[in-house]
DNA sequence: GTGTATGTGAGAAGCGTTCTCACTTACGCC
DNA sequence: GGCGTAAGTGAGAACGCTTCTCACATACAC
């Protein structure tokens, strides 16, 4: 593993929830200057690939990631204030793989994201 | 209401389900040639905010909408063959709505899509 | 009529992401 | 050591979807 890739995956670890890859650039640019732009794409979509980084929603135009190491079945609750990532069960309980629904239709995946707001950012609120 | 938001309209109703922007724009060019691409867009944006038309997910790097009148909360069920779309109940219940999950995280809103085969496009497949 | 608001088509612009290319680095093999 | 190959890198160009700009058209209010 290259030094860059190595710096990405601490600034990943670092990263307080979920991220962009600009975001994730610009925190490199302080600590860690002169990795390119694409160098972190590659970074990250190579951590997709092997399961560390997820992609858990979009934001304006931009794909928003996050670490997440978890395996088997299971979802993403989104801090909207801090962008904090909490992995979750599948609500469902994973009853509806192979299940029909509706008028015959047969379930082969499905996604399911919550957002809201984390403790720590409803306590700062007091509103 | 234009002549073009109306032909629009129409090609909204007459798509089988999920669709591009830039398909719907194809379809038009065999039945009203002359309507500009940036109509489309306008035209689907108007009915996005007029509730007529959702976003039911994302194909390659495109948007995909469909036709939805449904008021309420509700989600979907896209057919990964034919891009047909079910309106679902929420398979949740509406239970999250304010209630804390996790560690003290209060949901506020979610999204849940769920995809695979229709009834027919399963009797076409006999594999 | 005159003004104002809204819509239109063409192409330019924007923007996130991916690709190209020349270059470097790491490693295996002899 | 030398050498070949594979993988990674940075800069910027290219790409593709979407939005914007601008000149023009249409519709309604007074
Ligand atoms: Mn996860
Ligand atoms: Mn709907
Ligand atoms: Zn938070
Ligand atoms: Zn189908």
């Amino acid at each position: 593993m290259s030094d860059q890739r190595a710096t990405i995956a601490e600034a990943v670890v670092a990263a307080a929830g979920a991220f962009t890859a600009e975001e994730l650039h610009r925190s490199l640019a302080v600590s860690a200057p002169g990795i390119g732009l694409a160098t972190v794409y590659r970074a990250l979509g190579a951590m997709q690939e092997a399961g560390s980084v997820t992609q858990v929603g979009q934001r304006d135009g931009s794909t928003l990631l996050a670490r997440c190491g978890r395996d088997g079945h299971h979802h993403h609750l989104v801090c909207t204030s801090c962008g904090r990532v909490i992995a979750i069960d599948c609500p469902l309980g994973g009853s509806l793989a192979g299940r029909e629904v509706g008028d015959g239709h047969v379930i082969t995946r499905h996604e399911i994201t919550l957002y809201g707001l984390c403790a720590d950012c409803r306590a700062h609120e007091e509103d």
